[in-house]
RNA sequence: GGGUAGGUGGUCGAGUGGUUAAUGGCACCAGACUGUAAAUCUGGCCGUGAGAGCGUACGUUGGUUCGAAUCCAACCCUACCCA
């Protein structure tokens, strides 16, 4: 029988953090984040980083884990999880996967393989820079046709990074997108993973998510993000996150004040909105109203893990 | 009180006699998603209908015209300037 590993997601704001850790406690389990941000260093109160004292001394992984210089990957992500899983399985306590990060969940969930590869950044930025223009991007657009037909023909020709991707992958590994996509769910998923949705109506989930962004101010998010900029000199990835490009703005002068903060709550609802459609498709996935008792989706949790 | 500019769909904003339910952008809704994913992209978006269509819409009322969001008149409102 293949070990047991809860998975809870949900939109942001759901209420996903206090109620796995109350899950914890309950199951003598600990928690691996699966967000693509809570991952990085010094970005805090923007990311909705659990504190020590909410974390009530539950062991949290995949949390602070590098640095907002570096580029991170679902790849490195899938590698560094499973570990984390294996090792609290052999301490004999239950896995909980706990975020928001669609894409990374999935690398979990099916079982995706992701062969060692490494990134020709000057590759990357030489279609990037192609990209750029309406002509270039068609062009890029009818060299991965050529290349995968198939993989071209699922996406848009406006869809520039994963354009981009189709490219790259022939570059670095000679296989096709669609070739490497079958090789990655060859094997087994090792896990049986339970997985749970935390949701709620769309309104009153849009509340919270502006009542949090004040609260972030308020704890100084602006803050935050100064010295981010002043300690780290580029962030490939890590400045894509709502919250801190908005604040950018805002430092810079392009933005007002109120006016970023509005922007980093519409685009926190829109964000939302997105989470749910990839949560969807999830098979296997067991809605819990996030507006119930917690002890009561708790207790719906336990019963499954028996 | 006088002058000027203007009032367009949830919003911003094009459109100045017919091919206009009305370009765009945004919001919103729905969807896609395998190495940047809090990213990137797609569709819908007045009502009704499966659809052709029908109904209702460009401040209000009335007029000109075969035909008006577009022209005319009066009225109401908004902004700015003068008093």
């Amino acid at each position: 029988m293949k070990p047991k590993v809860i998975v809870i997601v949900g939109p942001t704001a759901s209420g996903k953090t206090s109620l796995s850790i109350e899950l914890a406690k309950q199951t003598n389990g600990e928690i691996i984040s699966s967000d693509s941000m809570q991952i990085y260093k010094d970005m805090n109160i923007g990311s909705a980083k659990p504190t020590i004292e909410e974390m009530q001394g539950i062991k949290h992984y995949l949390i602070d884990e590098v640095l907002p210089t570096e580029r991170f990957s679902v790849a490195e992500y899938k590698k560094r999880a499973e570990k984390a899983i294996e090792e609290i399985l052999k301490k004999g306590k239950t896995p909980i996967i706990v975020g928001g990060t669609g894409l990374y969940v999935n690398s979990l969930i099916y079982g995706i393989e992701y062969e060692d590869i490494n990134l020709d950044e000057k590759y990357r930025e030489k279609l990037m820079k192609k990209a750029e223009t309406q002509s270039g991007l068609e062009e890029l657009y009818r060299e991965a046709q050529k290349i995968d037909e198939l993989a071209a023909q699922k996406i848009s020709p406006n869809d520039k990074k994963r354009i981009i991707r189709i490219l790259e992958i022939y570059h670095s590994t000679g296989k096709t997108k669609t070739m490497q996509e079958l090789e990655s769910r060859k094997n087994e998923v090792k896990y049986d993973y339970k997985i749970y949705c935390i949701n709620m109506p769309r309104d009153i989930l849009y509340e919270r998510i502006n009542k949090r962004v004040d609260i972030m101010i308020e704890q100084g998010l602006i803050e935050e993000v100064k010295s981010l900029l002043k300690k780290y000199p580029s962030f490939p990835t890590a400045m894509q996150a709502i919250g801190y490009k908005e604040i950018v703005q805002y430092l810079n002068g392009s933005w007002g004040r109120l006016e970023a903060i509005d922007k980093i709550k519409q685009e926190s609802r829109r964000y939302a909105k997105r989470q749910i459609t990839w949560f969807k498709r999830i098979e296997n996935i067991k809605w819990i109203d996030g507006l119930d008792k917690m002890q009561n989706n708790i207790n719906i949790i336990l019963e499954e893990l028996h």
